[in-house]
DNA sequence: TTGTATTATTGCAATATTACGATAAAAATA
DNA sequence: TATTTTTATCGTAATATTGCAATAATACAA
């Protein structure tokens, strides 16, 4: 076994699952970090900021770009990453409108 | 290999992309979405609900429960889960504080 | 052209995740 | 007590993820 069973699931579940797992591992959140901090666009200096090595790095970027949350042009003989800005609001409204979605009040309260 | 080295990231970054890992099952996912629609605080009918086996809804609960997301207090022969509204706020800030910090304007902008 | 710098891709090896059947554990019921 | 109901845990198989060295592929410089 080991697959998800997609299928058994909403397109909208799906989607958020998928959005999740672009942020669950520490790397990627490093890159993003990074980005959001960096003036510059930026290209591989992630791999001495990291430590990881430069494959990896590179296989990280890609399951952001995947998830459309950077893009990256070419600047020469190195590539520049950011993040896109309309896609990360887009992201962003994903996770608060799972967030929102809790109203207070403990209703049946077993817990 | 196939090992996170925790240690090279900081322990926020850690934390957030641990907490990103909770969500990132479409399986988990519709769970949450059950538990914020229920008025029932809820047991394994997630079985009839999901499709998937007891077993495997079991695991899926335990990993909510490790990421603090749901508590579940034993209610007669039966359990009963809720999600916990003060974890919640904070996981919905820790998500808003990263979500918050891109600032607008397309700035060294090569992509 | 030849070399250098930068990034992607390929091909592993190690570990983690997903899923489920079987079984155990605890409480309610007959 | 014996049975049923409900959930957790164990063991296992299939698949996914992580990480890296080696190797392409591309652009620039000499």
């Amino acid at each position: 076994m080991g697959i998800t069973k997609k299928d058994l699931f909403t397109s909208q579940q799906n989607e958020l699952a998928s959005l999740a797992k672009a942020f669950a591992h520490p790397a990627r959140i490093a890159i993003i970090d990074y980005l959001l901090k960096s003036e510059t666009c930026i290209n591989g200096d992630l791999v001495q900021e990291l430590g990881l090595a430069q494959a990896t790095i590179s296989q990280h970027l890609r399951e952001l770009r995947d998830a459309g949350i950077l893009k990256g042009s070419i600047e020469g003989s190195s590539i520049c990453y950011c993040l896109d800005p309309t896609r990360w609001k887009e992201v962003e409204s994903q996770f608060n409108n799972l967030f929102s979605r809790l109203s207070e009040p403990a209703k049946g309260d077993c817990c």
